[in-house]
RNA sequence: GCCCGGGUGGCGGAAUGGCAGACGCUCAGGACUUAAAAUCCUGUGACCGUUUUCGGUCGUGCGGGUUCGACUCCCGCCCCGGGCACCA
């Protein structure tokens, strides 16, 4: 055989394996299920790089391993294709997204196949086809005509809650008569109540881009892509009531099998909080709060609002702010400078907080606010306070209003300080009665006559006992989380399945219209203007509609202008965000091509009940929070309306750790090019053109300041001295060594082809895999590479057999032993059955250890013990056909390539080696009889004994004391007692 | 600031209460070769003694504790990485 050369074996298989389909799986089966998802990739234009394969490479071996045990697998890859890089570029360069996605997904997917994964490639999906965002637009009408039943805790159709109110269950909360209102009017009421509805937001508008941006997307006011500044404006957008779901959201945790950190990172984006809601009398108004420290109303002293809250809205018609300064208004409160009037003072406040963007208002937390001239009536004592309007409080949380109370609250406390407003004490630690303000922690009740001498958990209990029989409040949960901003002014994404009518109400467009496809449009440039790019399409934007269905809640039909029925309409102009598509991926690859309904119901019912979801999840920990909030929240609404049989999606989720790039050492230099060791370097690097127009670090010398600029060291010049590296000419200069995140502009991006091109794809995927634990930061090295393609090399040589190094296969047939076609002698045979049987149990511990390391996807330590085996193999005159087809079973997994070529070396076979069954270890060949047992002596070491595991406990201590190099080490001392683990070591305690 | 995760040879890592450093990389020596590469074999935690076979001491971020026995469990601290951050 030639030695082995992966680049004429993996092409060849991966052919067969799409031409047979042979990862194919059945829709429907009698066997068990195993669903394992990776998160499709975004496809960029720079293609795959090293960090992509890794999750991936994780997820088909467990495919791979899961078919060989008999499972049928879900294995499919797609593509979330939407988003705003691949707009950008067909911007720049004048083509169609569409083209330049289709081009994207050509060559990832090209990537893809040269590593050889075990996708079912029928399955694939694409969120810009049309075929699958017809199904994103109809989940949208389902969030669009759903709304969230508070009693029992779930979505229903809006048909239910139209019902309630036909039938006088529910009542409208203002107090009005849903028999008497109009149909607009009902409509109007409805929209309120939808999972999916309208409201005008503050978003980051970025003018130079013409779009809407993300938080994300926006770093220090500035836009990430080109740095251009973001401003805060209200728009109109599209919201889904993702804070309905907060608590199903919270609980559905805990039935998860994802890291403690993760569901940690979901927790705090949700966000929990249990207190109080609280009225304060403000004039005729009600002013309500949200407090988690009910215990503590005797001690607020002010009131703050936020610059929006609508009490303080000077546009309503009748704004409650007065237009003088009540007597004695301290200067300092009327603003910087200070105004004429408060509804001046207020004014430009609020114009001031407008034109901060989130940013600015997260980093500079000083506090600022003006009076507003109200005073609000405390409750429980009558007192009245003022109210302020700040910053610090934010509209989006809570009721957007606070009740101050500065002693026992830190940002309370630097605002009070600021505006000298009283401070007062009303809970006290228990072993003092004065202590410093603010007293943040718990402690006992003080100068609070409701509740005074009782520890905070019991007061906060009371207080709200209180608030409810007087209703002055009621106890309140409030979250974190907010609702999900769902729209963006860009061509390239899910338009919405939605028309305007003329009198303001909107309507779902009917089934039979989806999918509502992206006009072509050959500007799909931003406007210069706040209207989306699709407000450019008027052919496609004005259209007219028949509304069918139920008067309160109809779908729309698009038909002729002077159709009967025939009303104007305009389309929603806004697309959806690119989370959209990657919501439901997951259900789509189970029936990708059916036109009816986005899944078929059995078939979903199939891969999803039993176990319950998604059987295995793994992607990157970026999605950590969003991606999986959003993707669980369709699943759940999707639950509640009976679309869905499992009550969350993704039930094991793993996240793949980061791969950086190949360690780098780096040495700073003077303007003079003298070398200064790195504990002399400011640690704080900055990014600068260098003399030839290349970025290089820059940074200072702490001894004066003076500037210094770095360079790369070859790492042969280095030398490691323990925690640090030092240069080996002169080793008191110490020079920086890490890992950087793999980016272009650093230029250390690995690109899988090249790995592929030099030692193949199974040694990439081994490398991936032999780097360390899955969930682990990792920093890549090609000399690793090189090792795990020796090793491939050594298992082709042993197994295959090369030029050098002929194969030593023999087979047993009919009780003789063969090479090829010779048959052996008769000294031969019995030394092959000698090395057969001492190959037995190191086989079965391979198998053991390989499947129990799948298994808890510990794929290094399999990796390993595959290298253990192979080792062995070197020394032997022959080798065992079926000992050796065992290995090759094991291995296939992980290098799947030269699984299969091995395979049809050894058998001739003309089928796959994922056809074949997984091995089974037998338990009792794993086990050795006979051990060197280590003795130790208080915990140390002294020596060892062999012995037979099966020897009673006395009988090994007898051995052991027996043994010279013990006896010495004893040295006569008495023995107190001994400790003997079976088969593991024997402790003897000694006195001293 | 709060919350997670982690700290083991020159490097990636293994061992989850029982022989610390599996496996791989690196490096060194040897074999093959005219030579080199590739490949194969041997060695490779530090220190000390014998100076060869062998033996000893120390050693899992630091300091305490529990235990016959601790990388592993508990308490306190230091450092690194990640997440959240005016959320009332």
């Amino acid at each position: 055989m030639a030695a082995y050369n992966p680049a004429s074996i993996e092409p060849k298989w991966q052919k067969f394996w799409l031409d047979n389909h042979i990862f194919a799986a059945e829709s429907i089966s009698d066997r068990p299920k195993y669903y394992v998802l990776d998160m499709f990739p975004y496809p960029s234009g720079e293609g795959l790089h090293v960090g992509h394969p890794e999750g991936y490479t994780a997820t088909d071996i467990v495919a791979r391993y899961k078919r060989a045990c008999g499972f049928n697998v879900m294995h499919p890859m797609g593509w979330d294709a939407f988003g705003l890089p691949a707009e950008q570029y067909a911007i720049k360069t004048d083509t169609h997204p569409s083209v330049v996605t289709r081009k994207n997904i050509q060559r990832f997917k090209s990537q893809l196949q040269s590593i050889g994964f075990s996708y079912d490639w029928q399955r694939q999906v694409d969120t810009t086809d049309p075929q699958y965002y017809r199904w994103t637009q109809w989940i949208f009408t389902i969030l669009y005509d759903t709304w969230f039943d508070d009693q029992k805790n779930c979505g229903r159709p809006m048909a239910d809650l139209i019902e309630e109110f036909n039938t006088g269950q529910r009542k409208p909360a203002d107090g009005t008569s849903w028999q008497a209102m109009s149909e607009v009017a009902k409509r109007q009421l409805l929209e309120s109540y939808r999972l999916a509805y309208q409201l005008e937001a503050p978003v980051n508008w970025c003018p130079a881009l013409g779009t809407v941006l993300a938080n994300e997307e926006v770093i220090d006011g500035r836009s990430e892509v080109g740095g251009f500044p973001v401003e805060r404006r209200p728009m109109r957008q599209w919201m889904l009531r993702i804070t309905a779901y907060a608590q199903r959201l919270l609980d559905g945790l805990s039935t998860l099998e994802w890291s403690e950190s993760l569901k940690l990172m979901q927790r705090n984006w949700i966000g929990e909080s249990q207190g109080a809601k609280v009225k304060f009398a403000v004039g005729d108004a009600v002013l309500e709060v949200f407090t988690t420290r009910p215990d503590t109303l005797f001690g607020a002293t002010y009131m703050v609002l936020a610059p929006e809250h609508p009490l303080v809205n000077l546009t309503a018609d009748k704004s409650s702010v007065p237009v003088a300064w009540p007597p004695e208004t301290p200067l300092a409160w009327r603003g910087e400078p200070p105004a004429a009037s408060p509804r001046a003072a207020v004014d430009a406040y609020q114009r001031a907080t407008a034109a901060r963007s989130e940013r600015q208002r997260q980093e500079d937390t000083r506090k600022t606010g003006v009076f507003t001239g109200l005073f609000a009536v405390n409750p429980v004592n009558s007192e009245r306070i003022p109210v302020f309007i700040s910053d610090y409080v934010l509209a989006g949380y809570g009721t957007g209003a606070i009740m101050a109370v500065p002693g026992h609250d830190d940002r309370d406390f630097e605002f009070a300080s600021k505006f000298q407003l009283p401070i007062r004490a009303v809970v006290r630690r228990p072993d003092q009665t004065n202590m410093p303000l603010p007293m943040t922690d718990p402690g006992i009740a003080c100068h609070s006559p409701w509740i005074d001498g009782l520890p905070t958990g019991e007061a906060k209990e009371k207080m709200c006992q209180l608030l409810e029989e007087k209703q002055f409040g009621q106890r309140q949960i409030t979250y974190r989380l907010r609702d999900w901003l769902f729209s963006r002014q860009r061509y390239w994404g899910e338009p919405f399945p939605i028309v305007h009518l003329a009198d303001g109400t909107t309507v779902a467009l009917a089934e039979s219209e989806l999918p509502l496809r992206l006009p072509e449009m050959s500007d799909f440039k931003p406007t210069q203007t706040i209207e989306p790019p699709l407000s450019k399409a008027q052919h496609w934007r004005d259209v007219h509609v028949r509304l069918i269905g139920l008067g309160e809640n109809p779908k729309a039909e698009v038909v002729a202008a002077g159709a009967p029925g025939a009303v104007p309409a305009r389309r929603e102009l806004n697309t959806m965000p690119q989370w959209a598509g990657s919501c439901w991926y997951y259900l789509r690859y189970l029936d990708p091509q059916n036109a009816e309904c986005f899944c078929d119901p059995s078939i979903e019912k199939y891969w999803l009940s039993h176990p319950a979801g998604v059987d295995l999840y793994v992607g990157g920990a970026e999605h950590a929070v969003l991606h999986l909030l959003y993707s669980r929240f369709w699943h759940q609404v999707l639950f509640d309306r009976g679309y869905v049989s499992s009550p969350e999606p993704f039930r094991k989720l793993v996240n793949q750790g980061l791969i950086l790039g190949e360690a780098e050492y780096t040495l700073f230099s003077d303007d003079v090019g003298n070398p200064v060791s790195i504990i002399d370097v400011h640690p704080d690097w900055q990014s600068a053109p260098g003399p030839d127009g290349k970025m290089r670090f820059v940074s200072r010398r702490l001894s004066d300041g003076k500037e210094l600029y770095a360079s790369p060291v070859d790492p042969d010049a280095v030398e490691r001295r323990g925690d640090v590296a030092v240069l080996k000419a002169s080793p008191e200069i110490r020079v920086d060594a890490r890992s950087f995140k793999m980016s272009k502009s650093r230029g250390n991006v690995v690109n899988p082809d090249d790995v592929i091109r030099d030692y193949g794809a199974d040694a990439l995927r081994l490398f991936e895999m032999f780097m360390g634990p899955l969930e682990q930061v990792k920093p890549w090295s090609m000399a690793g590479v090189e090792g795990v393609y020796r090793f491939l090399g050594r298992v082709w040589r042993h197994i295959a057999g090369t030029p050098d190094f002929p194969s030593r296969i023999v087979l047993e047939r009919d009780g003789h032993l063969y090479r090829g076609e010779a048959e052996l002698g008769e000294a031969e045979s019995r030394l092959a059955r000698e090395e057969r049987e001492s190959l037995l149990r190191p086989l079965h511990r391979t198998i053991r250890k390989v499947t129990l390391d799948i298994d808890r996807l510990s794929f290094n330590t399999a990796i390993s013990a595959m290298m253990e085996f192979n080792n062995l193999l070197g020394k032997p005159a022959t080798l065992d056909r079926d000992q050796m087809l065992t290995f090759v079973r094991l291995l296939e997994p992980f290098a799947p390539h030269m699984a299969e070529e091995l395979h049809q070396l050894l058998t001739g076979s003309n089928e796959s080696i994922s056809r074949l069954p997984w091995p089974n270890c037998d338990e009792a060949l794993c086990a050795d009889d006979a051990v060197d047992l280590p003795v130790q002596i208080n915990g140390k070491l002294a020596g060892r004994v062999m012995i037979d595991l099966n020897l009673a406990d006395a009988e090994v201590l007898k051995r052991a004391l027996a043994d010279a190099q013990i006896q010495a080490r004893l040295a006569g001392r008495p023995m107190k007692k001994h400790v003997y683990v079976k088969g593991r070591m024997l402790n003897l305690v000694v006195q001293g």
